[in-house]
DNA sequence: AATGAATGAGCTTTCATTCAT
DNA sequence: AATGAATGAAAGCTCATTCAT
C-alpha cells in the first residue's frame, strides 16, 4: 500500500466488496486525501472540492461521511496521531532503559514523518483549527510520556522530578519534537530530513538534563 | 493608557493633533487591532472589517495603510516580536551570569504575554499565514539566543557543546517557550499563567541539561 | 415564446426535464439575460448580480457556467453575432444578383434588430470591453462581405475594383450598418425603426459606388 | 506646445500668472489628462485618481473644476470634437470643388489623429459613457457636412439625392472614418496610419456613389 | 448511497466623493 | 483654492452546504 499513487490509494474502495467495508474505505479515503490536502495547503484552504476530489468521489458524498467541513478538520489530528503513536509504539518495542527507548521513539518519530511528512502542519495549525482534536492528541502523547518518565524514575534512572515537573518536562520535549519537526522540513513541505547533529544534541541535552549524565560513547 | 478598553485606546487617533501623528497612531491603532483580531480567531478568520471595526475606523480606510489584508498580516508577527524582544531586553538587564539571564529572560517572556496573550496563538500560525515574517521573527530570536549560549559558554558557564548543537538547543528552548505559553494560556485565550511549578520544572530541566548542576537553593 | 416577458424567458428553465436539458436553458438563459443588461445599460455596469436576477439564478449559479465575468462578456458577441448571422443568411437566401442581395440582407440586418435591439450597443461597446470576441465577430462578418463583393465583381455586376480595396469597401458597409443602427434607435434604446428614406439612400449610394447605375424604379 | 510631454503640458499651470489664467489652466490640464487617459483605458478604467496624478494636480482639485466625473467625462467629446473640427477647417482651407475639399477634410481628419490617437476611442464609447456629449459632437459634424454636400450639390457637382438622403450620406460617411480609423490603429493604440490603398479607395467609393465619376487620375 | 448543480453569505478590494486642514 | 486621508457602497468571486435526481 505504501507505494500506491495517493490517488489510487484514495480510490481504492472502488474494489471494496461488502457494503461496509465499502463505506468504510470511502471514510478513510476521506481521510487520507484531507491530510494530504490539509498538509499541502493548510487547514484554511483545504475546501470540501479539494478533498473529495483527491478521494476520488463525488462533492456530494462528503456529507454522508461528515457531519461537515469542520468535523472531518476535527478528525483529522485524531487519526493521524493514532497512526503515529502505533508506529512509534512498534518501532521502539524491546527497547530497554531510559536513555534506549527515548532515543528509539526519538528517532521512530522522525521515521513516522517520512511516510507522513504532512504531520509537522497538519499537528501546527489544528491547534487553531481543531482546538479539540488538539488538546485530545496532546493529552494522549503527554500521558503515554509522562507514563514513561515515571517509570524511568521508579527504575532510578533520572535525577529527581516531581510528578508535576514530569508533566512540564514531558512538554518541552513534546515541543522540541514538533519544532525540529518543522525546522527540518523541506521547503517544499514533502520531506523531513533530521540531520545527525539535531538528533545528537536532542539526546546529549536530555540526557544531561534527565538523567544528569552525558551519553556514553556508542 | 494600559488599561483602557481596546476600543478606547484604539480610537484614541481621534484625539491626535497634527496630521502626521494622526496618521501614525491610525496605523498602531489598525495593528493592534488586529493583533486583537488574530489573537481570538486567528489568521484565517480575521477579516478586514473585524480589524477595522475594533479599530474604529472606516473600512477603506483599510487600505490607505496596507496594501493588503495579507500585507498587514505579514507585519503583523515582526511587529509584535520586536516589541517582545524588546520587553525581554529591558527587564532582563542587570542580571549576571547563564543562570541569572536565563531565567530573568525567562520570565520576562512570560511576563510580556500579561500584556499581549494573543502572542502565542500569533506566532503559532504565522508559520502557515504569514511564513515570511515568521522566518524572521526566528531567526531575530534564535540568533539572539545563540549568542548569549556561546558567551555563556565562553565563560564557561557550560557543559561542553558544539557551536551546532547549541543552534539546536536554542530551537528546542524557544520551542518550550512557545509550547509553555499555550499550555498556560486561559481557556478564554485572554490571559498567561505560568505556575511557579513550571517555571521551577524549566529551570530544572534547562541547568541540568546545559550547566549540568540542579539549581542552587534560593 | 417572442412575447413572454424577459424574466418569464428567462425562467423557463424550471419546467426543463433532463438534467443537461436544464443545465443547456440555463446557461441560454443566462446569455439573453445579459445581452439585455448589456443592451440597456453596457458592459461596464452590467454586474453579475443584475444578470443572475434578470435571469431568475442566484449568484453563485453564474460561475457554474462562466469561469469569470469577462468570460460571459467575451462569449456574449460572438453568439449574438452568429445568430445575426444565421438571420441574414436565412432572410436572403434566393435573391440573385448584386443588389437583390445587397438589399435583401442589409433589410434583414434591421429585421434581426427588431428581436435583438441590443445588438447595435453591444456590437460597439465589444470594441473595449471584449476586444477577442470583437476582432472574431468583425472577421466572420468581413469575410464574408468581402467573399459576397467578389462573387458579385466576377459575375461582371460592380465597377472595377481590387481585392484590396473591396476590403476597404466592406469595412465602409459594416460601418454604414452599424452607424445607421445606432442613428434609428429609438431613445429608450428598445427598437430600431429604419425609415424607408435611409434604406433608399443607403442603396442609393451604394449601387452608385459599387455598380455605377441608379438603382432601378421598382 | 505640440512637443512637451504629457506631463509637462499638464503641469503648465504651475507657471500660469494671473489667478483666472492659472484656474483656466488647471481645468484645461485636467481636459488633456482625461483624454490621454481615456484614451490609454477607456471610460470605464479611467478613474479620478489617474486623472489628476497625470494633470499633476492633488485629488481633490478635480471636485473644484468638475461637479463630479461624469461632468468632465461630458465635456470631454465636445472639447475634442471641436479642437478636430478646427483642426480639419484649417487644413482643408482654400480647397475647391466636392472632390479637392473631401479628399482634404478626410486627410486632414486622420492628420489630426496623428496628434490625438486617442480620439477614436474617445469617440467610440462616448456614445454609452457620455451620450449627451456624443449627441452634440454628431450632431455639430453631420451639420457641418450636410451642409457642405448640399453646397456640392447646388454646383452641380453630385447625382442627385434629396436633403434627407443626403443626411443619410453624410452619417454613412461619418461612419467610414470612425471605422477605418479604427480599423487601422496600432495595436498599443498609440498611432493611426492609413494607408494609401484604403484612403484611395474610400475616395473612389465616394466618388463613383456621390459624383458618378471614378476619381480622375492625378 | 452517490452525485453535482444551485445557492447565498461573506470575503477582499476599488473608487467617487467629502471634508478638515 | 489646493490637498489627500477617510469613507462606505458596491463590485467580483469562493465555497460550505443543500437537495433533486
Amino acid at each position: 500500500m505504501k507505494h500506491m499513487t495517493n490517488v489510487a490509494r484514495a480510490a481504492s474502495w472502488k474494489t471494496a466488496s461488502s457494503r461496509s467495508e465499502r463505506s468504510e474505505r470511502i471514510r478513510s479515503a476521506l481521510l487520507s486525501a484531507a491530510a494530504e490536502v490539509v498538509g499541502e495547503v493548510g487547514y484554511a484552504e483545504a475546501s470540501v472540492t479539494m478533498i473529495t476530489q483527491r478521494a476520488g468521489v463525488g462533492q456530494g458524498t462528503f456529507y454522508n461521511y461528515f457531519k461537515s467541513r469542520q468535523d472531518l478538520l476535527d478528525s483529522l489530528l485524531p487519526d493521524l496521531g493514532e497512526q503515529m503513536l502505533d508506529y512509534v509504539r512498534d518501532e521502539a518495542v524491546g527497547g530497554s532503559g531510559f536513555r534506549d527507548l527515548e532515543e528509539k521513539s526519538f528517532r521512530a518519530f522522525f521515521g513516522f514523518l517520512k511516510s507522513t511528512p504532512q504531520f509537522p502542519r497538519i499537528l501546527n495549525e489544528a491547534e487553531s483549527f481543531a482546538p479539540a482534536g488538539f488538546q485530545k492528541h496532546l493529552d494522549n502523547v503527554s500521558k503515554r510520556y509522562i507514563r514513561f518518565l515515571q517509570r524511568s524514575m521508579k527504575n532510578g534512572e533520572l535525577q529527581d522530578y516531581s510528578e508535576g515537573e514530569l508533566e512540564v518536562v514531558a512538554y518541552m520535549l513534546m515541543a522540541a519534537r514538533s519544532y525540529l519537526s518543522q525546522r527540518y522540513m523541506s521547503p517544499d513541505g514533502r520531506s523531513v530530513e533530521l540531520p545527525r547533529l539535531a538528533a545528537d544534541a536532542y539526546m546529549k541535552f536530555v540526557l544531561y538534563g534527565l538523567v544528569g549524565r552525558p551519553p556514553e560513547e556508542k
